[in-house]
RNA sequence: GGUCUCGUAGCUCAGUUGGAUAGAGCAGCAGCCUUCUAAGCUGCCGGCCGCGCGUUCGAGCCGCGCCGAGAUCACCA
């Protein structure tokens, strides 16, 4: 049963026996907040012009009705002019008894909708790093989400695996590497691939200073360096397909993927579609034509083409260059009209940093100018900020970026020596030791950056990522190791806890419940809004609720079996929710630490 | 200059779409391990919700205007 919607026609019902038919007008009610005594609250403020009576009056009057006439309403009471329903704690056991029934608690049925969640779309010419992180489980997490709600997700990856960018990597590696791969180095590919593209700007640097000491202007010099005109003719013989160039772009793109794979095991994302520009960069041509034909585009002088859309308060915009080359947004309008085509999709999720809304801003613009509403009614924008140090942005010149595949490492050692020091090691296996050090180390990365609300920028402070105190992944990861804890000595003691107990709860306990029966409509709220932080604040109020009453009630000493079992029960759910609701943040739960 | 985002406790962040006395964690202070895991629990301290108008019975939330921070406005992707 929906409760919400229980309340509302319980309160609707008695509202129109009193004051006659309400027609569409909405009843405001909420969750009694918790400094009050009640389960449910009405707000009569709208109502007054209706009861013509002071709201206090109108509260009490409704109250009155309700508790004579719908039997689940114990009690009322009204402060100002908010009316506070007490229901019956029958009804809270009998909504517990559907959620501990209900295998598949959290999850909505199918709504036959099909969304593409684009997430990761890393370079290949350099490893991973925390920026990307943020993106990875934002990505990830939301389409766990959205398949939760009963879309079925396609996870794509569209990698960025051409262009000059890569062909600077492939120089320097050709001119500085003496033949130098991951077998030989011992380095990690994506590492590998990385340090050749640093290498370059090195060299590029010094030979724009040259360049600059025998008289040439900055923008000059870095026009005719050496290196950057042989790198530029690397792209284009790459675009001729040069089978020397091709073959080393084969070679030491496989490196990276073999690197970038390591890191997203470890991040534990995946997708199921991986998509690769190099496949990808000719599309959205016969886009410009048709839109040259529809007068939305024009032609310049220079044979570009270009979008005037200073009348929308935005800019011209290039879409294909004089030389009939296209541009990012010739790419992104092409493989966005190709997705929506072959994929059948009904939405299209783009998980890109804030640096980029004024491209989708355009994307959409265009799209929707070319005639297609329908879809670029249905992209979203996933925008979220960047990712800070508590000594400022990143630089990686100045070599302040967090590689990805440090931190992990860094964050898995560190609950290594923290779980060693506490005792929650002792008489583990080597591997049961592993295991527990990754799944807390990766729980308080993912809950520290997931915890914040995808569009702001965040702070990451290295110190502060590592505490696995307060609202953090570990105190939820160890809230619920400590109730499977619970359970394995209750089915060790003999303890049956199966079947429905009709309970006779305790408030907080009633507040559990209560708790327990939000976790849906939590899911929906976090899909509606792309923002796994919801489920983080939901996940973490829970693990809150349930370690204050543990501490007050003993579970398995409890000498009445009917509350024992009922409290078994009750304890056993809440781990159900949490386990759930970490997965969908994509953070396991140990059974024990 | 145009467009967009953000501004809440010393710090990091919530605030369920306009409701009651604005909440957590960290840091600080005071307590609690003979009891199912102390990675925990209880209490205290800490607020001009950037500022000003407006809409409303009611504004941290909506509108307008300022102030401050950031992003972006490339024939880069």
């Amino acid at each position: 049963m929906n409760i919400e919607t229980f309340i509302s026609d319980a309160v609707r019902r008695s509202v129109e026996a009193l004051y006659g038919e309400l027609g569409d007008e909405q009843l405001q009610i909420q969750k009694t907040r918790k400094e009050f005594e009640g389960d449910y609250t009405l707000v009569t403020f709208p109502l007054l012009r209706r009861s013509r009576k002071s709201p206090e009056a109108t509260a009490t009057e409704i109250g009155e009705y309700m508790t004579a006439n719908i039997a689940e309403v114990r009690a009322f009471n009204v402060i100002k002019g908010f009316l506070n329903l007490s229901l019956d704690s029958t009804f809270w056991a009998a909504r517990f008894a559907e959620i501990a029934a209900d295998e598949a608690f959290g999850q909505a049925p199918a709504t036959g909708r099909t969304v593409m969640v684009e997430y990761s779309s890393p370079n290949t010419n350099k490893p991973l790093h925390l920026g990307h992180i943020r993106n990875n489980l934002l990505g990830y997490s939301v389409a766990q989400i959205l398949a939760a709600n009963g879309h079925t997700v396609i996870k794509a990856n569209l990698v960025n695996d051409r262009g000059i960018h890569i062909c600077k990597s492939m120089l320097a590696w050709k001119l500085y590497g003496n033949g130098e791969t991951p077998a030989s180095s011992g380095m990690k590919g994506d590492h590998l691939v990385g340090k050749y593209y640093v290498e370059f700007d090195k060299h590029y640097k010094a030979q724009i200073k040259e360049l600059v000491a025998q008289g040439q202007s900055e923008d000059d010099a870095k026009k005719n360096a050496p290196i950057i005109l042989e790198a530029q003719e690397m792209l284009r013989k790459w675009e001729a397909r040069d089978p020397e160039v091709y073959s080393l772009w084969v070679t030491m793109n496989g490196w990276v993927y073999e690197g970038f794979d390591v890191t997203y095991k470890a991040l534990g994302v995946d997708f199921d579609k991986v998509y690769y520009e190099s496949q990808t960069y000719l599309l959205g041509k016969a886009l410009v034509d048709e839109g040259l034909k529809k007068g939305v585009f024009y032609r310049r002088p220079d044979n570009s083409v270009w979008i005037d859309l200073t009348a929308d308060g935005l800019d011209e915009k290039l879409l294909l260059r004089g030389d009939g080359t296209s541009v990012y947004m010739t790419q992104d309008l092409g493989t966005a009209f190709r997705r929506f085509e072959d994929n059948k999709l009904d939405d299209m999720i783009y998980v890109v940093g804030n640096e980029q809304n004024y491209h989708f801003q355009v994307l959409k613009l265009v799209l929707k100018k070319l005639g297609y509403a329908d879809w670029s009614d249905h992209i979203t924008h996933l925008s979220y900020g960047m990712v800070e140090l508590p000594e400022g942005k990143m630089k990686s010149r100045e070599g302040t970026v967090v590689d990805a595949d440090d931190l992990i490492e860094g964050m898995v050692s560190t609950a290594r020596e923290m779980s060693a020091e506490l005792g929650k090691l002792d008489g583990c296996t080597e591997e049961e030791a592993n295991a527990v050090s990754t799944m807390v180390g990766l729980g308080a990365l993912k809950y520290f950056i997931l915890k914040v609300d995808p569009k702001k920028t965040m702070l990451f402070d290295p110190r502060e990522s590592i505490d696995f105190n307060g609202n953090t992944g570990p105190f939820i990861q160890y809230t619920h190791a400590r109730i499977r804890s619970i359970l394995r000595k209750a089915a060790e003691a003999g303890i049956d806890f199966e079947g429905v107990v009709a309970a006779d709860y305790l408030p907080e306990e009633i507040d559990l419940v209560k708790t327990l029966t939000e976790y849906p409509s939590v899911v929906a709220a976090a899909g509606e809004n792309f923002a796994p932080s919801i489920i983080g604040a939901y996940v973490y109020e829970l693990a809150k609720q349930f370690n204050g009453y543990y501490h007050d009630h003993s579970i398995l000493k409890e000498e009445n079996a009917d509350v024992r079992r009922m409290r078994l029960q009750l304890v056993r759910q809440v781990a159900r929710v949490i386990r759930s609701g970490m997965k969908l943040l994509g953070i396991d739960v140990p059974e024990r630490m």
